[in-house]
DNA sequence: TATTGTTATACTCTATAACTATA
DNA sequence: TATAGTTATAGAGTATAACAATA
């Protein structure tokens, strides 16, 4: 089998079992929200929300337009699980603040989807650290590469 | 440290690294979605649909109740990228087909959500199937081991 | 002028419950 | 009696475009 065939086939191979997890954790992540009774799009803001964030950057990191931000935090701060806070070096800017119970919420959350998927368990310790430098290789976004470019 | 907890924390940073290409992988696919006028849950059902599917197993891969499977649907059908068609075997059954038209969308969707994401190129062909083999010991159902038990 | 967040609109998703047809 | 799919309903998500306030 000529090289670049053999790269693509095991890519193939690889990508796609990463995308049966995927799958079985979007499932996980779709069952636990709706047992919290918030709606993926809520429950992904949530996670989101370790700390505070401007509504721009949630709509970036939630994938979708600005606009339905409003709407979802409207929803959220009703429910008193956020409250918004205006920047004080950019009045435009509004930051999203979890409350505490809506950090509680988040908790249970991250209880179950924060959670090693069922299966993970069977990895040894040093299969744990295997992974994760292969993983790590995988999202390096390449900043010493960048680095040194500009140097 | 005891043993446990370095088992708990290695878990935890390495299921943290999944999780973050988990979201990485999301936003891709909704950009995705969103640039072929599908939404989220329809570009959803397509990629399912690699053979026909009841719309019973349809909800349960998309992990939602089967009452918004009919008029997701629906809504494909009027676009002309599925079929229903009845089951002999069971007339209560309907099974959703792609038409060569859902068939080349679902194609054009695969061939940006179902390439590896942009920084898996970096690993080598070894370090691609040493993620392979921990990825399958996680995702493994176990099937030897009931086959062990019922024995 | 450009950017942040909001509003208005139209359409889609989602869960629940009640219903029909079939097994 | 149970199951597959549909319908009705109410609330939420989503993109687009137009808008106000601020930079």
């Amino acid at each position: 089998m000529p090289e670049t065939l053999e790269v693509e086939s095991q890519a193939a191979e690889t990508w796609t079992l990463l995308r049966t997890l995927f799958g079985q954790q979007r499932r996980r992540f779709l069952i636990a929200a709706s047992d919290l009774a918030l709606h993926p799009a809520q429950a992904g803001a949530l996670v989101q929300l370790a700390s505070p964030l401007p509504m721009n950057e949630l709509a970036a990191r939630l994938g979708c337009d600005s606009s339905n931000v409003t709407g979802l935090i409207d929803r959220l701060e009703a429910r008193g699980l956020v409250t918004r806070r205006s920047s004080f070096h950019d009045r435009r800017v509004k930051h999203v603040v979890l409350t505490d119970s809506g950090q509680q919420l988040r908790e249970r959350l991250l209880e179950r989807v924060g959670q090693p998927t069922p299966g993970f368990e069977r990895l040894s310790i040093s299969e744990q650290r295997q992974l994760a430098t292969l993983l790590r290789r995988i999202l390096d976004d390449g900043t010493a590469a960048r680095e040194k470019r500009s140097s």
